[in-house]
DNA sequence: ATGTTC
């Protein structure tokens, strides 16, 4: 693969066969080794029909489901313009929320064990069932298909507040509750409020270093501050959907005349009634993750207030696995257009519309979770940048679970991380294994190449006290 | 990521 180096951070493959727009990779080269696989799928991604701009990589581009982890490809709705459901991923809404304490570490100090405690009674993760909300019925699950975090607030779990530092405000209007099959609301069911397994985790932090005073401040973080940090999607409900419509996809894609090189990139235009309708089930998943972030944040909020009086207050919520119909200019005119980010986070640029009142000046929050016993980071978007006011999402792994089980024992891993006072409660020693901080790239190298790439701006580094995971 | 292989 030929990459050609063309600004720094910058990498560009120009087109070649059937590609129709080049490839963009934002790296540095250390970061892109061992990326060949993943940069093929950049290279089959610029084929889709209606691709505009380019097919863009993120500094924590991996190998995914037909699409790149990392990947970022926007194609025009009223030329054809396609949506594929490889290009959101399987956990459809993953995502992150931050949240932040009215203290500083010295305030927590004295009850972190019991907040700890607290945590591991009150947050249900791994695979499988179980969740925070026991569902009166399936009447209750379509309000949360349907209304997302303004569902949960409504119901007594949160505040206002909460839904105007939310990606969307909470939640998106145009769910389709009638595409989502009886399969995935029956795995939805029994998970809401939940955090999952692999690398999604609920972390107590503290602020370690702060970058950009101006933006922390409009976000509401300073140093020494404890936050929460939640990542976690849309469970088996999200699985199942993106499932079931690749399957319809690959089936109706030829009556469209489409021909991809990877059947993993399943799709079809965007206003074709197969497109719409993933986009309406995709979009009642989006609700379903942030109705789960918004009861797994009242969970925690409940947990500090009773073993230390602590408040918490929400920074934001941001999804990295979405595909969103936006607009941005394509050569000098303002084009609408289907914007996929998976395993990529939305960095909208100051002044953005979209933006709540009290953070359009600075820009919107971009967070990324790090690994544990690393550090995770928050970002602001910034004027100018490239890949559609898109930027990373995360470290991005470089050993298979296997891998990383075999290269480090979990009680052996528990111990180093409490030896550097970070309290840890895993649900599985196994899955506490899979996720040691080997198997994944250097965040702050991730971060590092980001903001090189004129993607976004750092703002903060946070570092883990405690880890609640799956 | 995922009732970790329909």
């Amino acid at each position: 693969m030929e990459l050609i180096e063309e600004a720094p951070h910058r990498f560009r493959i120009d087109p070649h066969g059937p590609m129709r727009v080049p490839g963009v990779v934002f790296a540095s080269r250390k970061l892109l080794n061992d990326a060949e696989k993943s940069l093929e799928q950049v290279v089959n991604v610029a084929t889709l029909p209606g691709i505009v701009g380019a097919s863009y990589a993120m500094p924590d581009i991996h190998w995914g489901y037909g699409f790149p982890i990392g990947g970022v490809a926007a194609t025009d709705v009223a030329d054809g313009g396609v949506v594929s459901p490889g290009g959101v991923g399987f956990d459809i809404s993953c995502g992150v929320r931050l949240l932040a304490a009215d203290t500083d570490q010295k305030g927590l100090e004295s009850a972190l064990t019991e907040v700890m405690d607290g945590l591991d009674r009150a947050i249900p993760r791994g695979a499988g069932p179980g969740g925070v909300w026991h569902l009166t019925g399936p009447g209750q699950l379509e309000r949360i298909l349907r209304g997302g975090s303004r569902y949960a607030v409504g119901e007594g779990h949160g505040v206002e507040r909460d839904l105007v530092r939310c990606e969307d405000g909470g939640a998106v209007a145009d769910a389709d509750v009638d595409q989502v099959s009886a399969r995935a609301r029956e795995r939805g069911l029994g998970q809401v409020g939940s955090l999952g397994s692999a690398n999604h985790f609920l972390e107590v932090q503290r602020v370690d270093e702060v970058y950009d005073e101006t933006a922390a401040a409009a976000f509401g973080i300073t140093v020494g501050q404890v936050c929460v940090m939640i990542h976690c999607g849309s469970r088996g409900l999200g699985h199942q959907i993106c499932t079931d419509h690749v399957r319809l996809m690959d089936r109706a894609m030829t009556r469209y005349g489409i021909k991809v090189p990877d059947r993993q990139l399943a799709c079809t235009p965007v206003e074709s009634p197969e497109g719409q309708r993933y986009l309406g089930a995709m979009a009642a998943a989006a609700n379903y993750g942030r109705a789960n972030r918004q009861l797994l944040s009242d969970a925690a909020r409940k947990v500090f207030h009773r073993a230390a009086g602590i408040r918490l207050s929400l920074v934001y919520d941001v999804s990295h696995n979405l595909a969103k119909i936006e607009t941005h200019p394509v050569a000098g005119t303002r084009r609408t257009l289907c914007v996929h980010r998976k395993g990529a986070t939305r960095a909208f640029p100051p002044g953005h519309p979209d933006l709540p009142d009290d953070l359009r000046e600075v820009g919107q929050p971009v967070l990324i979770p790090g690994t544990m016993g690393t550090a995770s980071y928050v970002l602001v978007g910034v004027a100018g940048g490239d890949a559609f006011s898109s930027t990373c999402h995360g470290a991005g792994r470089v050993l298979s679970r296997h891998r990383a089980a075999r290269a480090v024992g979990g009680r052996e891993l528990r111990a180093r991380l409490e030896s550097a006072g970070i309290a840890v409660r895993p649900r599985s020693l196994r899955g506490l294994a899979e996720e040691t901080p080997e198997a994944y790239k250097d965040v702050s190298e991730v971060v590092a190449a980001s903001e090189g790439a004129r993607l976004c701006r750092t703002v903060a580094r946070l570092v883990p006290l405690g880890v609640v995971k799956g």
